[in-house]
DNA sequence: CGAATCTATAGGCTCAGCCTTGAGATCGCA
DNA sequence: TGCGATCTCAAGGCTGAGCCTATAGATTCG
């Protein structure tokens, strides 16, 4: 079997003209370059050097042999540079995990954050929603996440909650933001709820649906859409109220509904983001570098915990 | 030390997606492939597949070093081809040693030889002279030769004698050649010796020195020159005689000059073609053929021995 | 919830690969 | 010519890499 070490040898013999020579600048003993030489030769079936008096001389073989050994090992040793540079963030890929409202608090920031750290990283947010997100992570696709409170049943994860922001109600009329929102109110109102939103929070659908039912009403979603951008635009429009945290609020209504306002639940209600990963799993230093400046940034905008 | 299994393994397990199947398609047991990936993770510093549960994944660290990886396979398995390749004179360099008169007989026609034979193959016909060629002989550069006749001593070399043939004196005076030449004749001769017939044929010129100095006559060259076309050239100009051996003269006399002829000398003498290596040396595939086809094509002209 | 599947670990064996020592050959110089 | 220096090769011993079998632990699937 053909070795990298064989070709290593054979070059530094090429080079010195000698195996002596060659075994000092390897820090061999000698005989043991002499081996590696027979041993290339007999892998290949071909004599590479005639041994002549004091020293070799390399044949038309070896000559011809020659920058293919050195193709070979530059070839090994790049690979190598290539696990450095990954290892030093200097280049390679980061995937994280992100889904729910999460990524209206961490997202693009997220990203500039880990590219203004390391220029040369791809780095890639991956997950739609999270059923999704919770597969990756069980298939080993994904090493870790930050998520808006998962639905994701625990079973060999472990979530750590780094931070928790308000549930609050949005809508465009001013008299309805006028007094924090009962569940009687929430039963009498018109809503549009984000999918995202609705499947993430667990807690928020549960706490919802709970305040919904002691008023026995039925789910009084008017409206079900996919991103939380288009329910916030619908509640611009004056078509119906929604609930969502309340990071999400700030940083979308003057955007999308300028004319929209939010309250508070009554009771409060919150929404929680964790880190979450499979139990027991030691996190790569890219799955941690990910993990603090998330933190970090969704920390900024909610409150920490 | 990074190894060239190491990535075969790698791959295999890259592509399997388990360790499993991928000790399969090595014909390992499972545990040895999982110490390979173990040892390459270690030697790189990174990790390259994700256990979980049943079956392995890859991390980024592995997507990004895939292609390197393959590409270093690659380099390896075209060192082995191109072995294999020079092995069946597919391609590669043939070097081979010839000199004096010796590539009037078996020059451009040898090399035609190998190329009709081996069309990839690349051929070296070295050597000006004689000392050269033993230098190259006994340095290892050259494997071995086809001379005439060797004033090589062959001290540590083995010489194969493989054809002879007549030394004659050639001049463009039709009253000079209508008798064969003796000593007496030679003494009073003009001559122009090229100096590669003369160093090369020991014999030759021993015989001719003893021939001359029976006559009390000192080295009666009145012309020396490089190459032998030189000296035939000179004798068509009628501006001296020289003695050359019988296959270069028929050779050279129609096209150099086309007024001169041959005689014999009286006694006759001959020149010897020799196949000339070190001794003890087993010889490499590609100069047995050479010493085949040069052998043949001089035997053609010369007489076999 | 049990069977099947997969990886990790442990223990044992063989051989590659390194070392040291010494023999044999060659070269350079007195 | 002979002797010392230099170099390769051969032999023997040692360590560790690498492969195996058997088994435990974990996960998945029916």
């Amino acid at each position: 079997m053909l070795s990298l070490h064989q070709l290593t040898v054979f070059l530094a013999v090429y080079e010195q003209g000698s195996l002596t020579r060659a075994a000092e600048e390897l820090g061999y003993a000698q005989p043991s370059v002499s081996e590696q030489i027979r041993g290339l030769e007999r892998t290949l079936g071909v004599t590479l050097f005639r041994r002549v008096g004091r020293g070799v001389v390399p044949t038309t073989v070896a000559d011809t042999l020659r920058p293919h050994a050195e193709r070979t090992l530059a070839a090994a040793e790049e690979t190598r540079l290539a696990a450095q540079r990954v290892k030093r963030f200097e280049t390679g890929t980061i995937r994280f995990g992100m889904f729910g409202v999460a990524r209206l608090y961490a997202g693009a920031g997220l990203v500039a954050d880990v590219l203004a750290r390391h220029p040369g990283v791809r780095v890639e947010l991956v997950g739609q929603n999270s059923s999704e997100v919770a597969e990756d992570l069980r298939r080993g696709r994904l090493e870790a996440a930050m998520i808006a409170m998962p639905s994701v049943e625990s079973e060999g994860m472990q979530v750590t909650p780094v931070a928790r922001d308000e549930i609050v109600y949005i809508s465009a009329d001013p008299e309805t933001l006028s007094s924090p929102i009962t569940a009687k109110k929430l039963a009498q109102a018109s809503l549009v709820m984000p999918e995202t939103t609705w499947r993430s929070t667990d807690s928020v659908r549960t706490l919802l649906r709970q305040m919904l039912h002691e008023t026995g009403v039925n789910p009084a979603t008017r409206i079900e859409v996919e991103d939380v951008e288009i329910a916030v635009e619908l509640v611009g429009l004056g078509l119906a109220d929604s609930v969502i945290p309340r990071g999400a609020a700030v940083q979308l209504l003057p955007r999308l509904a300028p004319n929209a306002g939010w309250v508070s639940m009554k009771p409060k209600l919150y929404d929680m983001f964790a880190v979450v990963h499979r139990a027991g799993a030691t996190l790569s230093p890219a799955a941690q570098l990910m993990i603090e400046l998330a933190t970090k940034r969704i920390q900024s905008i909610a409150t920490p915990m």
